[in-house]
DNA sequence: AGATTATAATAAGCACTGCTATTATCTGGC
DNA sequence: GCCAGATAATAGCAGTGCTTATTATAATCT
């Protein structure tokens, strides 16, 4: 009873992120932004709303993430030809070297987190968590109906 | 190889933690601090660096939350009279109140969450991030003299 | 075509979280 | 008793994330 799964969950994604950071710092990255760069490395040209919903985060954390990226010269807006409200997101020749150099940072981030646990036990995490997240999105757009 | 499961496992914390603020919205009280509160309503008189040790955050951290839930008058800092550094900090009525209040939002996010996860199922999910979690402490305090 | 509605992005403001540095106090060695 | 190092808490700065509101543009309806 002294801790729920959401505290549980919320500590360990805590930790992972706080681990990535640790090996990422001497670059300047954090683990959010190496998500963004990665998503973009195999999605360019995607706009802010898209990498959004990826990311499963609002719009608005989205821009501000580009803003940064952008500043830091490892993303690039390119305005969008058929549509003059929205931007289409590239990695800068910078940003696709980072991702490169990221990887493995990510990799030995989760070897860590990993270890001890076998491949049967990880499929079985990510199934659960697949099913957890796939409850939580389905409800937080249909909920308000159900007692109203 | 799309999403790492530190991807994923950041997404369904984020989520349940948006799922937790929709739902206590109304009473303005967030899903971190709704933890605090739930902490100290079972280890009256702690201090700042035990409730961050327990939290698994930074003491600065955790001593932010406790400004905010000073100012709204659900958390009161008592000087500790063993140590002129450290505070005791305890719940007032109103703290106590909220905590019973908060309490079945808390079930109820869960109960969404874990919708269709049987029983074994969440004691295998629990039982993995616990030793993820233990990984993570264990490295984060010894990791730097590996290849040093 | 003009008005309405929807969508892409942004702005302001707040909470959470961390890093580094600082202050006040405590503890241990002398 | 005094100094050095450890510890509890805080200050400043930055990144992440959300809510609400706004602007610009697109799509649709009449």
């Amino acid at each position: 009873m002294d801790e729920n799964l959401g505290s549980v969950m919320g500590q360990v994604s805590r930790l992972i992120r706080r681990s990535f950071d640790e090996r990422a710092r001497a670059i300047g990255i954090t683990r959010p932004q190496w998500q963004v760069l990665s998503i973009l490395s195999r999605n360019s040209g995607i706009n802010q709303g898209c990498l959004a919903e990826i990311l499963e985060v609002e719009p608005i954390t989205a821009g501000r993430m580009i803003d940064r990226l952008q500043d830091a010269k490892l993303v690039e807006r390119h305005p969008d030809p058929t549509d003059r409200r929205a931007w289409r997101l590239h990695l800068t020749s910078a940003g696709e070297q980072l991702v490169e150099q990221l990887h493995p940072l990510a990799i030995e981030t989760l070897a860590v987190a990993l270890e001890g646990i076998n491949k049967a036990e990880q499929e079985q995490l990510r199934n659960t968590l697949d099913r957890i997240r796939t409850n939580l999105t389905r409800y937080s757009h249909a909920e308000a109906t159900s007692n109203g």
